[in-house]
DNA sequence: ACAAAAACTAACCAATTGGTCTACTTTTTA
DNA sequence: TAAAAAGTAGACCAATTGGTTAGTTTTTGT
C-alpha cells in the first residue's frame, strides 16, 4: 500500500498544526505582545528557528491562528430564514455558541483580546464579511418582528446579547473558576445553556423548546 | 486663605493621576506586555524616567491602575436586600453597569484582558473580596426565588448574564463601532440599556419599571 | 543509489525593553 | 535664606525580542 498523497509534506502539515495549537493557547494566555516565538516553540517542543521556518513572521503566525479561529465559528444560525421557528432557531444558536465556548475557549479568548484592543490585526475583509453576516441575520430578526413572531426590539442588541452572554463562559472562565472553586463541568454547561435559553427566549416573548428544559 | 494641605506634593498628585490615566488607556489598547513605559510617558508628555520616578516599576503602575479601576465599580446593587423590589433593583443594577461601560470603557477593557489572561496579576485579596460580594448577592437572589418574587433559576448564571451583556458594550466597542459605522451615542446607550432591562427582567418573569420603557 | 527538495538548526544581529545611575533644577520647610 | 526634599532628565545597561544567515540533515521521487 502506497501512501503518496499522505507523504507530501505530511510532516510539515503536522508540525504546522502543532505550532498553531501552541500559539493559540499562548496568545490566549498572554496576548499577542506577551507571547514570544520562543514560548510557542517551547510549548511545541521545537527550536525557535523551526517555528520561523513554518511561519515567516510572528504576525503571519498570528494571522493564521486568527483565521483558524474564524473557521470554527460557523453555526446553524447562518442558514436560518424568516420562515424558520424563532424559538427553535435562537435556542439552537445560543446552544451552538455555548458549545463553542466549552470546546474552544482559547479561540474565544484570542478573538476577544483582539477586539478589545481595537481589532487592529483583523483583516478588513474579515470585518466586512462579518458586517454582511450581521445584516443578513438582522433582516431575519426584523422579519420575525414584523410577523409578530417575536417581541419588538432592536435586533442588533439581541445579537450582542447572545454573543456576550455565551462567550462570557469562555472568556471569563478564570473568574468563574475562581468564584465556584472548581472548573465548569459538562453538566454545568448544560445547565448554564438552558438558563441562558430560558432567559433570552422569555425575554423575547418566546416559549422554550422542550429540549432546553432541564 | 491658606492652602497648606493642598500644597503638599500637589504637583506629584497631579502628575501621578495624569500618568495613571495615560497608562489606563495604553493598557486597554495594547495589553500589559504591549504597553511600554515609553508609550505611557509619551502619552503623558513626560520623559520615561519621570514615570519611573512616580511608579517604581511597570508592574507597580499596572497594579495601581487596576486598583483605581476596582474603586469605580461600586453600584447601588451592593446594598440591595431581600426586602427590596427585584425588578427595580435588577433594572438599576443593569443601568449602573451600562453607565460604567459608557463612561469608563477603558477600565472595563483592562479588567477584561486581565481576567481573560487568567487574572495572574490580581491580588488574592481582590479575588476573595469579589467572592464574598458574589455570595452575598446570590443570597439575596435566592431569597427572592424562595419568596417567588422572581423565577426559579441559578442566581450565579443570572449575575454572569448581567455582567457579560453590560460589559460587552465597553469591551467590544470596536466591533460595535465597526458594525454600525459610527460610535454609540448617549441615546443609543439609553436604548441599549432599556433593551437589556427588558430582555433580562422579562427573562426572570418580572415587570419592567416604567422608567426603563422608552 | 542518488540528486533534488524539504526540513531542520546553531550562531548571530539590530532593536526594543524595563530599569539604574547620576547630576541638575525647583520647591518646600525650618 | 540655606538646607532638605521633591522633581526632572540624559546617558547608560543587561536582557529579551523578532528575525536572518548559512549550513546540515532528512526525506523524496526516480
Amino acid at each position: 500500500m502506497k501512501e503518496r498523497s499522505k507523504s507530501i509534506s505530511n510532516i510539515g502539515v503536522k508540525r504546522r498544526s502543532i505550532i498553531l495549537s501552541a500559539a493559540l493557547r499562548a496568545f490566549a494566555d498572554n496576548g499577542y505582545k506577551g507571547t514570544s516565538i520562543q514560548m510557542i516553540a517551547d510549548a511545541a517542543s521545537l527550536p525557535k528557528t523551526n517555528v520561523l521556518y513554518y511561519f515567516a513572521t510572528k504576525k503571519a503566525l498570528y494571522s493564521e491562528v486568527m483565521q483558524s479561529i474564524l473557521l470554527k465559528w460557523n453555526s446553524s444560525f447562518d442558514e436560518v430564514t424568516a420562515d424558520d421557528c424563532p424559538a427553535q432557531s435562537l435556542a439552537n444558536y445560543i446552544a451552538d455558541k455555548m458549545e463553542t465556548s466549552r470546546t474552544h475557549p482559547y479561540s474565544s479568548k484570542v478573538f476577544a483580546i483582539e477586539i478589545i484592543n481595537g481589532g487592529q490585526n483583523l483583516e478588513e475583509s474579515v470585518k466586512e464579511d462579518n458586517k454582511i453576516w450581521v445584516k443578513g441575520r438582522i433582516a431575519v430578526l426584523e422579519a420575525w418582528i414584523a410577523a409578530h413572531k417575536i417581541e419588538m426590539l432592536n435586533p442588533e442588541y439581541l445579537l450582542y446579547h447572545i454573543w456576550s452572554s455565551t462567550q462570557h463562559y469562555a472568556d471569563f472562565s478564570s473568574q468563574i473558576r475562581q468564584l465556584r472553586g472548581r472548573e465548569m463541568t459538562d453538566e454545568d454547561f448544560t445547565e448554564a445553556t438552558n438558563t441562558l435559553v430560558k432567559l433570552i427566549l422569555k425575554g423575547c416573548g418566546l416559549q422554550v423548546p422542550a429540549q432546553y428544559i432541564s
